[in-house]
DNA sequence: TTTTTGTCTTTTATCTACAATAGACAGTTT
DNA sequence: AAACTGTCTATTGTAGATAAAAGACAAAAA
């Protein structure tokens, strides 16, 4: 195989469901768009829907004859990208598995374990090594620097100063500025979670994203925003392997989010400085006391 | 062509410098520790030297029976890797040539004018993209951002938070760290330099990379120490390409770095940071003055 | 016993090929 | 006139192949 084809089957699976909404689909271009893949991708999945009696198609008219089954849809691992599939395999190698620090990385063992080809595991690899985790040696193997307590300390020292900027800078945009909504909407979420903490507290991961990279997107700075990236994919999986209080930990970052962000409306330098470091600060531990 | 073999070339042009300055040489597992390049390259160079009569390899003995004349070197620019001659070429475009923000990049075009196959041209952009100058749209092309105005503030902004930061800690060192040498040995060729600065002055840009690497690498955190990879690269290129008044820029950068180097030493905290902040200020003042 | 060499295997770096996807353009329909 | 479709071309993403380089191990030499 040249090219895996999930842009086309992940873009099927998502137009079966609009398909179900709507008696006739509209034109390729604002399918295209809809969707946000080529016209050469819609028509693909129009042919396929043709031939699944799905629709009857006729140049403008694509008229719906049944409503999508189960069996229709492809199946979700046939819609990750391979990046994705390498990525997650990968981190459950490095942060689930027995991986040591200074464990030399090999590129077709972990293409052949993927089930993949050497080409994009290597540039998985190029890619993810801005992280600080892995380190190339040239002409020769990688090495894993390991997800060490000195990596979660240097991690949230660069963090904690970008954040601190970046916060500094959220208060003093202007009133009318599109991201103090955008706080408005994500404060509510909030209240949401909190008041039904018990069944939702798993929701936090998430907004806990969406709120910092609103805080860190205010600095203007590609750097900080970029480094951000580094940030999401350690907590990201870091979660999916440590649960131990999951609760009571969301519970309390989701009442410091509150407070950091009472503090960012205040537009009080002093204020907003006090509430995110403080919120920083037990961010910190959380993540340092999973590691031990 | 698979692979260019110019670890090869490049570990027997360096091979042959030793040659001319004995008469045998040593064992081979020597011979790769001195040249940095695994036993395979070291026979390899031994094979060709013995082809072109420049010594006489039995086992152990391996007798140099002339001395190297210039027709034995292999020409510089096939010692140079590939992705470093990617890497000049493409900056060239970017910096010197009319590339106008927005712009894409075409993979297939960039190989075929450096003369190369996608991949490499492929890995180096991914690598090349953490940089923050281009970005990439998944299926399709990579943008320029450019090397504009915003580009270099961001940049600045986030050097000076972190070289703050690094001297900070420099001059929190303990007295028998070997960084105290390293700043010895920087200072010192700054006063040579200074002292012949009409012919010497060229010399500034290599200097000034370690001074501030040094600084940098007393951070202890590797995404500081990583960031510095862009600083690097920036001045590099920019260098090439802005020289006019470099004499009295490159005395004036000098004397700073001397002041600077003097707070470092005096570990007082004040002068520290008024030292860094004002050798910064006027880096970035370079900086920008030659994007406008 | 320690180091060196001969030989062999493994892995990386790079090229080429090809399917998937994007995108351009002209002709057609509303 | 504006938007849409049919058709074609160009580019990306990925696999597979291969030379260069690294590295392992046993036999040989010091």
């Amino acid at each position: 195989m040249a090219k895996q084809n999930t842009v086309f089957k992940d873009a099927f699976n998502r137009c079966l469901k609009l398909l179900a909404e709507t008696s006739a689909l509209p034109s390729e271009p604002e399918l295209g768009t809809t969707l946000g893949v080529s016209r050469t991708t819609i028509r693909a999945i129009l042919t396929r829907m043709e031939e699944l009696q799905l629709i009857a198609w006729d140049k403008r008219a694509k008229v719906v004859l049944r409503q999508p089954k189960a069996e229709d849809y492809y199946p979700a691992e046939e819609t990750d990208s391979l990046s994705d599939i390498i990525e997650r395999s990968f981190m459950r190698r490095i942060l689930a598995g027995g991986a040591e620090p200074g464990m030399q990385i090999n590129e077709l063992e972990l293409a052949r374990d993927i089930g993949t080809g050497t080409t994009s595991v290597r540039e998985f690899l190029i890619r993810f090594s801005r992280f600080g985790l892995i380190e190339k040696r040239p002409n020769s193997h990688w090495i894993l620097k390991g997800f060490t307590r000195e990596f979660a300390l240097e991690l949230t020292e660069v963090r904690e100063m970008f954040e601190l900027r970046s916060a500094a800078s959220f208060a003093a945009l202007a009133p009318d500025h599109p991201a103090w909504n955008d706080l408005d909407r994500i404060e509510a979420l909030h209240h949401e979670i909190l008041a039904d903490i018990d069944n939702r507290y798993k929701e936090f991961s998430e907004l806990d994203e969406r709120f910092h990279l609103l805080v860190h997107t205010s600095s203007s700075n590609r750097f900080i925003v970029d480094f951000y990236d580094i940030i999401t994919i350690v907590f990201h999986y870091h979660y999916q392997w440590n649960k131990t209080n999951a609760r009571e930990r969301n519970a309390r970052a989701l009442e410091e989010h509150l407070d950091y962000i009472a503090a960012l409306r205040s537009r009080d330098p002093v204020k907003v400085e006090t509430a995110c470091r403080k919120h920083l600060k037990s961010a910190r531990e959380t993540l340092l006391q999973s590691i031990q």
